[in-house]
RNA sequence: GGCGAGGUAGCUCAGUUGGUAGAGCACACGGCUGAAAACCGUGGUGUCGCCGGUUCGAUCCCGGCCCUCGCCA
């Protein structure tokens, strides 16, 4: 018997809608694992839902895994102290780790240290900043390639505090859960995926995304709230055209979905391609005969 | 109808002083541990509009045709 049930899928895929007919059949709560809809003030865009851990940033704020990780133990927990199921459901396969597991994920960089070791990485140049990370932390080093700016800063950052990129064992593909976890991948064909986010994408155009954009741009905005799919499109696009590239991107971030999709240690994939409350049904049968 | 510009990858376009071609985006695959809708790696997927000519060899030069866009009628 799984205490905790996770359901994943790619954009589109009907994961919400799942969760809830799930929620209708057994005392259960929801618990995001997206890393977008936690910001407030982009619904439509973000496509956001009911659920806990939606939109306790501001925009202007910077996402955290770490931070998303207490909150959502601490949430899981509290609802299974209430003995209730806890439904974590989401697209950000990171996120999905980080709530189910004890992810060991590092300090944050000591003040200005950031800046500084970019600094370093623009005036050496990705082959020498590689070679300083080689000396200081090898190990590290051999996981890291000199052209990804973001970890070979962050891989020098964790050194200099004494701390490294890899600590420990690995345990984002470890499969280790803190609870019992039926572990659920929504599968649906590509062709019917790509159908319903042609919908979904349209449909926020009658919901009033344009208006929810210009509001966004309007006040400050984090750099990682900046990277939400189809700010600048919306903002700056002629409505056809905006429509357009905001699905190609969420077409293609739909097909990095699928690679998590199949390597989330221990999932279950389940056709998606049927109605919510049957899919829903399936699932609470197996749930009450996974092995805990 | 006349004049001009152009037809090269799924898209936008570069290029070859004649030796069968390459960027960005898209696409496929892989990586990822306080930013993950982020970040990085690998892969070219092609009747170079069609037909003929010149040439050892034409996507490139020449002729004809078709199509698109613009200006003028």
């Amino acid at each position: 018997m799984a205490d905790v049930l996770a359901i994943f899928g790619p954009t589109a895929s009907g994961k919400s809608a799942v969760a809830e007919e799930v929620a209708r059949l057994i005392p259960a709560e929801l618990v995001s694992a997206d890393a977008m809809q936690v910001y407030r003030g982009l619904p439509i865009l973000t496509n956001q839902s009911e659920a806990r851990l939606v939109g306790y940033l501001g925009l202007n704020e910077e996402g955290s895994v770490a931070e998303y990780q207490r909150l959502a133990h601490s949430a899981v927990d509290e609802i299974l102290a209430a003995g209730r199921t806890p439904v974590v459901v989401g697209g950000t396969g990171l996120y999905l780790r980080a709530a189910l597991a004890d992810l060991e994920l590092p300090p944050p960089p000591a003040p200005g240290a950031r800046e500084r070791l970019e600094g370093v990485y623009d005036d050496l140049g990705p082959e020498a900043t590689h070679e300083l990370l080689a000396e200081r932390d090898p190990a590290a080093a051999a996981t890291v390639h000199p052209n990804d700016r973001r970890r070979v800063v962050r891989a020098l950052e964790l050194a200099e505090s004494g701390s490294s990129l890899r600590p420990g064992e690995d345990r984002l593909w470890s499969g280790e859960t803190r609870h019992p976890t039926l572990i659920v991948g929504l599968d649906v064909p590509a062709e019917e995926l790509e159908r319903r986010i042609d919908q979904r994408t349209r449909s926020m155009f009658e919901r009033g995304v344009e208006e929810e954009v210009h509001r966004a741009l309007a006040g400050p905005i984090s750099p990682t709230a900046r990277t939400v799919h189809g700010l600048d499109e919306v903002a700056e696009l002629p409505r056809e055209q905006a429509i357009e590239a905001l699905i190609t991107q969420t077409r293609r971030y739909a097909a990095y979905q699928r690679k998590w999709l199949r390597r989330i240690p221990g999932v279950v994939l389940v056709n998606g391609n049927r109605p919510p409350a049957e899919v829903a049904q399936g699932i609470v049968e197996r749930l009450g005969s996974v092995a805990g």
